[in-house]
DNA sequence: GTGGTCTAGACCACA
DNA sequence: GTGGTCTAGACCACT
C-alpha cells in the first residue's frame, strides 16, 4: 500500500507505482494489470483516478486496453526497457535541479552521496 | 529576470529564486528585501503574489517583516545555514530512496551523476 | 451566523469560530468542513478569505486538505486535544504576567474573577 | 527595554508599557515625561511613533503638552486613578473571552488559576 | 512609504 | 464538485 504524498497527484503516483513495477520485472510484457476497479480497491483511490492512470499509461505506450478483456501491458520490449532508465533520468534530474537551486555544485553533490553513511536505513 | 515554468506556482519558483540568492551569498542575513511592490515590479507579478512569497518564506523562518519598514533576511545566520543543509538532505534522501526503489546501488548512481552532462540547460 | 467585529481580520475570527465548535465538541476529528465556497456563503466571505482560514488551519494542524474532495478536520484526536490545552496555556500564562505586571497577587486576581459578572454579554 | 509583540502595533505596547508605569506608581500625576525623541531613542522607535503614543495618551486624557516645556502627566488625580483597574478589566476581559472561546466554564477557568503552579517564574 | 486584509472574478488540475 | 493559483485593485493601520 502507498503512502500518497499530497503534493503530486495520486494518479501519477500511482503511475510511477507501476512503472517502477515494471523497472523491476514484477511485471512483465503481455501481463493482464487489474481492473481499473481493482485498481482503485487496491490502492483505495477513486475509480476515475485509476481509469486516468491506465488512460495515461496507455497513452505512454506502456499498455493497451482489450475491449471486454483488460488492460494489458504491451508486448513491445523497446516500450518497456527504457522505462527504468527514464524514470532514472527523471529522478536524477530534479534531483540536480534542486540541488543546483541550494547552490551545490556537481562535486559537492557526488561528495554529499559518497559520504552519505548508506547503510542505515536507507541502503 | 525569470523565466517561469508554467507547471509550478509562480511563487515558488520566486521564492527558490531568493533560497538560490540566499545560499549563494548574493543576499546576507539581515538584508532588507525589497518591499512586495518593488517584488512585484521587478519579477512581473501581481502585489499579492510577491506578498505571498515572503509570507511563505517567513513561515519557513527565512524572512520577517516590519510593520512600516519592509521584509528582512533572518539574522541569526544558525537559522540559514541549516534550512539549506536540511533541504539538502531531504532531496538526497528522497533521491537516494527513488533510485533505490529502481533497483540502483550507490557506486551505480554515483557513476550516473558522474557521468550525466551537467552543463547543458541544467547546469 | 457570526456578527464580524471590524477590529479583528475576519479569516481570525473565522477561525476562531471553527476552533471554539471542535473544541465544544460540535465539529469532531475526521469530519469534512464545508468546502471553501460553502464556507464563503456560509459566512458571507469572499472564496479567498474561506481559503485562507482553511490555509491557515491547516499550518496549525487543525485540518487537512484532500484535493477534489474537501478539507477534513485531522483525524488523530492527539492533534485536537492539546490544541486546545495549549491555547488555554497561552492565554493564562499572558493573563497572570500582565496582571502580576500591574502588581496584582493571586488570591487577588481570582477573587476578581469570581466576582466578575459572567452573565452580560460575556457569559 | 521592552522586546515588542509582533502583532499589536508598537505604539499601543509603549503606551500599555507607560500606563502600567502610571499604574504601579512609577510615574506620578504632574510628573514630565521623557520627550518624544528620548521616548524614541529609549524604546528604540521611529520618533513619529513615538509622537504617537502621547497624541494617543493625550486623547486618552492620561498627559498634556505644555509648548516648549514638554509632556506631563496630569494632575488630576480621578483620571490616574482608574487607570490600573481599567487595564486589569481589559486584561480580564480579554483573557475570559478567549477561554470561552475555547469551551471553558468559569468554574473551570478559575480552577485552571487555582491549581495553576504560581511559584516557578510567574509569580 | 511599508505590509495586511479583503473583494471580485478568473483559470487550472484533480477526484 | 474540490482546492490552488493568479490578477486587479481597493482600503487600512503602522512607521
Amino acid at each position: 500500500m502507498i503512502k500518497f504524498d499530497s503534493k503530486s497527484p495520486i494518479y501519477l503516483q500511482v503511475m510511477n507505482e507501476i512503472k517502477k513495477q515494471l523497472a523491476l520485472g514484477e511485471i512483465k510484457p503481455g501481463d493482464k494489470l487489474p481492473s481499473s476497479r481493482e485498481l482503485a480497491v487496491l490502492y483505495s483511490i477513486n475509480p476515475n483516478t485509476a481509469s486516468r492512470v491506465y488512460k495515461e499509461l496507455e497513452a505512454m505506450g506502456i499498455c493497451f486496453k482489450k475491449r471486454g478483456l483488460g488492460t494489458f501491458v504491451t508486448k513491445e520490449i523497446n516500450m518497456i526497457k527504457p522505462i527504468k532508465q527514464d524514470m532514472a533520468r527523471d529522478y536524477v534530474i530534479a534531483f540536480i535541479t534542486s540541488m543546483r537551486d541550494l547552490g551545490y555544485k556537481k562535486e559537492e553533490i557526488i561528495d554529499i552521496l559518497k559520504n552519505k553513511e548508506w547503510d542505515n536505513g536507507i541502503d
